[in-house]
DNA sequence: TGACACAGTATTGGATCCAAAATCTAGTGT
DNA sequence: ACACTAGATTTTGGATCCAATACTGTGTCA
């Protein structure tokens, strides 16, 4: 375990902030959050600053902290951008998935199937994709695709919250064809299902403005 | 500009890792740099964070700030990155560049063709593509992608002081080219040179394994 | 000669205090 | 009632001091 005290704070914050608590365009006051916690401001300050590389905050001086508010189309465009980073992570994954990973693959996406509450979904989700990523060793492109997730988070919860996700099948089928791919080594397949997969959730979410007022 | 103190500690800091001063794996002692810009080790501490968030040094608890090193394979998979995202940067971009940009962008084509001296190449060639991607309005497609050419620029550099741009025309031709498709408007036509002008830069770095020694 | 242990040094992490900037509030005038 | 201003309050930025951890060099022993 990080025994920094900066970590603590960040791993805090990071969980209000995918969890739901903090939402976007909600302000971070630095003293609030150390009296919470503890600790003094400064590992707080140096938190917000490592949330910021994850795209979780945003900062500007003299003004503090504050959880990112996207625009529709800026969502739009990370989920193309995921469209084509995704792919990527996943092809220089592939090789590097052993038996034990599929074993871990196939079991969450048992769970995700027999799920049905809506918070857990999201975790769910996202367990399954990174998963698949998990033997991407390039630090630069994990780090980018792990951004993308948590600057979504929000908007991936208000959609489902709203029922978007009432035909959760496909998500299904899709993992599912994903993961056979997987366990073929098919790489191109799986390049194409998880590419495929991120469409058609991006064309979900155009056609669903209401998730961003 | 931006007054406060971090911010140009930064900025002090970014550009000695850009232009070289500091390559990879050199360590960064915050009381040197602190005593170096007459601040204390505060701002050195923020700015650090910040870069980190820039994709310019990376941190590791209790040992400290260094400039990243990395791999050739590394390499390679960030130029497959920029592959993929640059090509969507420049078509959220085009609708938004007006006929000063396209000067600028003609002006800095004719420095690039005019210049030989190989550090300002370097200098030109990234003008040239961030003038292209300068109408995207899109935060963390810029950041990305800005993060993606500050994590090469080293390498970059290694290579052309090798020799590796003597067919340097080339790099021309493309720019040619893309510049072109940008004028006429033709988004797919700029997407599909740009990739390829980058596509074709990896592999003449993936020919070259002693600039990552 | 080489490997390991230990102490001393250097460097980073955290707390507290003060300064500067922004935000909030109350009051004033139209 | 509303816009604007000025002062009070809140909040962030920076400096300094202390604590904890990592690094370095030396000496000892096998």
């Amino acid at each position: 375990m990080t025994d920094v005290s900066s970590s603590r704070v960040a791993a805090y914050l990071r969980e209000a902030i995918l969890g739901g608590d903090l939402k976007p365009g909600d302000r971070i006051r630095q003293e609030e959050i150390a009296a919470r916690l503890g600790a003094s401001r400064l590992p707080v300050r140096e938190a917000l600053r490592m949330l910021e590389a994850e795209g979780l905050t945003e900062h500007e001086p003299h003004k503090g902290a504050r959880v990112p508010r996207l625009t529709q189309h800026e969502v739009d465009v990370i989920y193309r951008m995921r469209e084509r980073l995704e792919p990527l992570a996943l092809v220089e994954s592939l090789p590097q998935l052993g038996p034990a990973d599929v074993e871990r693959l196939e079991d969450v996406q048992r769970r995700i199937e027999d799920n049905d509450d809506l918070e857990k979904f999201l975790d769910l989700d996202r367990e399954f994709h990174m998963l698949t990523y998990s033997g991407c060793a390039i630090e630069p492109l994990n780090q980018n695709v792990t951004r993308l997730w948590n600057s979504t988070q929000h908007y991936r919860r208000a959609y489902v919250a709203l029922g978007g996700q009432s035909r959760m099948w496909i998500v299904n089928a899709e993992h599912r064809l994903i993961l056979d791919a997987v366990v073929r080594r098919d790489a191109s397949d799986a390049e194409r299902y998880l590419e495929g997969h991120i469409r058609r959730t991006r064309n979900e979410l155009a056609h669903h403005p209401e998730v961003f007022d």
